[in-house]
DNA sequence: GCAATTATTTCAAACGTTTGAAATGTATTT
DNA sequence: AAATACATTTCAAACGTTTGAAATAATTGC
């Protein structure tokens, strides 16, 4: 059933013995085509099931109509989720996404950076890697006119771009107040690698949270980790070693953390005598499978995020924006308190 | 410093006072151009960021190097993972990779597949919707000799086509041929969704196993549900009301599936006093954060699948397989073992 | 019925690249 | 010094589409 000959608006043309302008202005029900011949152009278009071809129309109009997305990958939830409004978006607005992982290492970053130039997408959306410092391979898009939106993690010293963040101060302000709201005085705070830049925003967001509601602060209170199980079990073994600051409550990093610290405290029966309230950043559904779940979550609205970076992006092809006029766009995250009522088990 | 002179091949030509073509030939390394020459246009292309125009290629040579994949959507681990191993075979050979959700549902498979058409993929990759019975929209690939690989879903009646499947028979066989090893006589099934091929394929594997271990087979010890959580609770609820068939074990279709009874028998006090022991497919790192974890976890290598796939599909691009040539590829299951030591809570 | 107007169609160039054939330039042989 | 061989460069067409300008056909006014 393969047909060889490739169906274009020539074969098109010689079928209906008029010219291929004529078929190419039918199909795009151009005002001074005659009715009954675009009739027929449509017609036949439609029988051989004529499609136009991208490549071409792309070199015509000096655009792909695709956009990038780097992300570090596709396994994190909020990935995934960001994901979804980006390609709903797009969708919608008539882009394709290419999607490329850099799995958080530079070199793969710069990589797919590079494939993104050669398919010469019409604008990107980056979340760099975690090593990522210097920006040569993201900023050749910017040099050569096609537009970059940052998202969610984007280090402060980045100034001049375009960016769109969860407001993760705010979140974690939220997370704390309400601990403090249940009577918690010692909230410990589980932050995540330093080297990603909202560790601070949410560690400021809170120390703000005990400031306001005259919370003594204690550094005894405060641990690091990354997303290496060991390394989360030693930090939260060190929160709980200090006698006379002893946490009652803990705001976690980002799940996998909070999961861990979770885990951690039901070994030690913490969880068992009801000792630990904790929050954490991310809400997934496993959270029900969780004998002790955490009372909170943090949902940062990956969607929202994803949609708020690809309509800024596509303002931005559009010229609607300049490119040099950086806009800086927050999104709120929002606590969602589960089954207060039932406690820890 | 935004540059609006695009930096083509005539771009170079006029710079170094040579044709198009002795430029495009010195930057593809043809032996006929002289090795100074190719010397000096390599340095402008690398001072001016020369980067080919994909859109120009794709026209001339009559092809995209872009690769579709049409998935249910990306918040299921197995599609995720499955598209690491995609992604990273696809790469490797020159192809980029778009990938499209249609969240199970026909009507946006189709708008997916319609937009990856006019995209001029060189070829397909295609996880169905559960309500796809109608292939047409899909078919138009083959048609005009764009090859399509089927993975993971698809249905019994849709012969004509190349596919890479799980081994869900395999896998399911050795899941209750271990639970039969473990002493277990009354093992429940609890099956998925009736509209998805492997559903079937699954329920044999059980069924072989207890053949080939002569254990009784007993319709009451079967249900089925879907992913919702109601429906689940109901099916196992319906497993454990037969007093002579109480099940000491379960098998189960996937990890959600998989969760919701546990929570459930934890509910009951089934695993508290260790009376079920369970197994199911998919195998997440959440496994390690459930206070009674399945002993087992029936490992699809998902990646694996999704490069077993792409594989399958560049050779038919390279037309090193004929299109009509259909294939068929099994990958089979693995079963990991959690620590059985342990036991249940 | 002829010019003027309007409706419709076609021409031709352009987008950026590739590539076999043709042209030019240089070196070797006799 | 002419003939030959070889090295290197350029020409020109092609890929499929769009679109303003030009050409043609049909209609109107007088």
């Amino acid at each position: 059933m393969t047909n060889n000959t490739p169906v274009t608006l020539k074969f098109l043309a010689d079928k209906l013995k008029m010219s291929v302008s004529t078929v190419s202005k039918a199909l795009n029900n151009y005002p001074t085509i005659n009715a009954y011949t675009r009739q027929r152009v449509q017609e036949m278009a439609r029988d051989f099931h004529f499609t136009p071809n991208k490549s071409a129309i792309n070199l015509k109009e000096k655009r792909s109509r695709i956009i990038g997305v780097i992300l570090p990958n596709l396994l994190d939830h909020f990935f995934t989720r960001s994901i979804y409004g980006i390609e709903q978006f797009a969708t919608q607005n008539g882009y394709n996404v290419i999607i490329s992982q850099s799995h958080d290492e530079l070199e793969k970053e710069i990589q797919s950076a590079n494939m993104l130039l050669r398919s010469r997408v019409d604008g990107l959306i980056v979340a760099i890697s975690k090593h990522t410092q210097d920006f040569t391979h993201l900023n050749q898009f910017e040099n050569i006119g096609i537009p970059v939106v940052y998202y969610t993690r984007n280090p402060s010293f980045n100034l001049n771009c375009h960016k769109v963040l969860c407001n993760t101060f705010q979140g974690c302000y939220q997370a704390t107040k309400l601990l403090i709201d249940r009577g918690h005085q010692k909230i410990a705070y589980l932050g995540g690698p330093k080297m990603i830049n909202f560790t601070h925003d949410r560690f400021n967001g809170y120390i703000n949270a005990l400031k306001d509601n005259e919370v003594p602060f204690s550094s005894e209170l405060v641990a690091y980790t990354d997303f290496d199980k060991e390394n989360t079990i030693t930090a939260i073994k060190n929160l709980f070693v200090y006698p006379e600051n002893k946490p009652t409550a803990l705001v976690a990093f980002k799940e996998p953390i909070l999961f861990d610290a979770i885990k951690y405290l039901r070994s030690t029966k913490h969880f068992k005598t009801n000792e630990v309230e904790c929050i954490g950043f991310g809400n997934t559904s496993f959270i029900s499978y969780l004998d002790s779940p955490p009372i909170a979550s943090i949902e940062e609205n990956p969607e929202s995020v994803g949609e708020n970076a690809i309509s800024l992006l596509i303002q931005l092809i559009n010229k609607e924006i300049d490119i040099h006029n950086y806009q800086k766009v927050m999104v709120d995250c929002k606590l969602i308190v589960h089954g207060l009522n039932a406690g820890s088990v």
